[in-house]
DNA sequence: ATGCACCTTGTAGCAACTACAAGGTCAAGC
DNA sequence: GCTTGACCTTGTAGTTGCTACAAGGTGCAT
């Protein structure tokens, strides 16, 4: 299949493909008679897999350690799962670091409706020491 | 005062409060005799202003709304209401994505310790669909 | 006058794409 | 057989928000 057909049953930019592949992340693919790039149902699923890591938020390098310890299937599971157990917690930091921001935010929110009346204090809220901005 | 202590007392590398000031974020200093940027206290309000803003997951561009926002007080305090609500929405949207995210990793490794005996399954997980990956 | 911390500008690098530009290929339609 | 249009090729530059040099200037203490 030509990169575009792989790009649509994929969800990825045809551009894409192409830096996942100068990038080492997904191998060259065969090229037709015109030099155009012809795909293999192993890249579609290796392409899959890459857009799925991706998605779960591993970086790209670690892709490719997934890609390489899923090579050489002995011994991998290990390092696999400590891959994303590491993985695993740094999704929980985001979250907790996201959850203090979210209520920071509504508490800005919520002072700006307290003091409807006056003006509101999200712009000294922001500026957080009491001084005058500007 | 100099960079340096600007640096310090916001806990900004000297490198980005230049990269703000190219940016257009942080208005220029003024210059000593020696040609060093010098800077006042109201630089540093709006730098703290800046780096909360940032902290708080506001993009450049609209870090910069914000400076503009409040720099004319009137009519500013729903449009300020206004970026903070969508901001808030970002965030809730990160944090439920993220919290999506971390259920499919922690069944990868519950997989992986139900299999124990067998091979983990991590990898199969990862590709997805049932056909074999490689 | 010499050392050192600090400052200046300019440029390049990071991640992970995305967006061109300028040109080549291929199938369909007239 | 020739054009049109969709698709492909390579290469390069842009994005965001910094960070990291390099090569040189300043200011102050010893």
């Amino acid at each position: 299949m030509r990169i575009g057909e792989l790009a649509k049953a994929t969800g990825t930019k045809a551009e894409t493909i192409r830096y996942y592949e100068r990038e080492g992340i997904l191998p060259a693919a065969d090229r037709t008679a015109g030099n155009y790039r012809d795909y293999s149902n192993e890249h579609l699923a290796t392409l899959s897999f890459v857009r799925r890591a991706r998605g779960l938020g591993f970086s790209t390098s670690q892709v490719k350690e997934l890609l390489t310890l899923s090579d050489n299937d002995d011994k991998s599971c290990s390092d696999v799962d400590q891959l994303v157990r590491q993985q695993l917690k740094e999704v929980n930091r985001k979250i907790e670091n996201l959850i203090l921001l979210r209520d920071e935010l509504s508490q800005m929110l919520q002072s700006c409706e307290a003091s409807r009346i006056g003006d509101c204090q999200i712009v000294e809220r922001l500026a957080q020491s009491p001084q005058v901005w500007r």
